[in-house]
DNA sequence: GCTGCATGATGAA
DNA sequence: TCATCCTGCAGCA
């Protein structure tokens, strides 16, 4: 269940496990035997993260496309390990170590061509220092609610639902805001923010917005709902107010009534 | 055991 | 806006 920071993460650490050698790649569970074939042997050269999206890229200008939707996860370790190889869509062995991709919502071969129409569709990521305008721009304009517009991955690439109440609590704005009530200072303040927050969770591995308190609890679930304002909590990290809760662009959005103005 | 939801996205209606 | 797909898991019977 991965947001972009966690895709920024996967990527580096799958290309310095497998990056410039000859990769054995295959597809345990056959639904992706025919495009691992494909690239079956070659050299891996990189894995580049794009907001959520992962390219495996081989030499001869193929590369592995893939997407993680909700359920999809990457398993790294060495090849000796990793007992779950029997439900890995895909599966790349090379240098002793070994990575499966595990129930990804895409997988698929693409070429040149389709790299560049997949990075066409997508908005500025703040994880790859992409110039910020094209975003700003689109969220002047928008006169949808800025919760919705940040989960639109043609605007920003690599926002999901934790990162959008996270974002928008620390800015003390209300997901239901127009995106074009937003004045120039707070858009500018939303893409440094984004960066930051995302750069962060990047380097944790998990998104951590909220100073820890005290020392308590060793329960993990109670830990990760700790480092967070408003995401999936009941009351407001800050100011204890109860979370309110909306449906924005299909998805849960969680708000301080209190700490963010609407 | 079954249902529905989830840190996601798409395509039809 | 809805149904659908990818899976795991919490909650319920």
């Amino acid at each position: 269940m991965p947001e972009g920071h966690l895709i920024h993460r996967i990527a580096a650490d799958n290309t310095a496990l497998l990056g410039g050698a000859p990769a054995g790649v295959s597809s345990p569970q056959g639904r992706f035997a025919d495009g691992a074939a494909a690239v079956d042997g070659r050299v891996l050269q990189r894995v580049d993260a794009y907001g959520k999206h992962l390219l495996y890229r081989f030499d001869g200008d193929a590369s592995v496309h893939v997407h993680l939707g909700m359920a999809g996860r990457v398993l790294l370790g060495r090849a000796s390990e990793r007992p779950r190889v029997a439900q890995a869509r895909l599966r790349l062995e090379g240098r002793g170590s070994v990575v499966h991709v595990i129930a990804p919502a895409r997988c698929e071969l693409v070429d040149p061509g389709g790299v560049a129409s997949l990075l066409g569709r997508l908005g500025p990521d703040p994880l790859r220092d992409d110039d910020p305008s094209p975003a700003l721009a689109r969220i002047a304009s928008s006169s949808a609610p800025i919760g919705a517009v940040l989960l639109d991955q043609s605007v920003i690439a690599g926002i999901g639902n934790v990162l959008r109440a996270e974002i928008l609590f620390l800015l003390g704005i209300h997901p239901s805001r127009p995106a074009r009530s937003l004045d120039e200072e707070q858009r500018r303040r939303l893409w440094d923010e984004t960066v930051r927050v995302m750069r962060d969770a990047r380097d944790r591995g998990r998104i951590v917005t909220r100073p820890p308190a005290g020392t308590s609890g060793d329960d993990h679930e109670v830990a990760e709902v700790e480092g967070r304002y408003v995401y999936k909590r009941e009351t407001c990290g800050r100011c204890g107010t109860p979370v309110s809760k909306s449906a924005l662009a299909g998805r849960t959005a969680y708000a301080c009534p209190t700490c963010q103005a609407a």
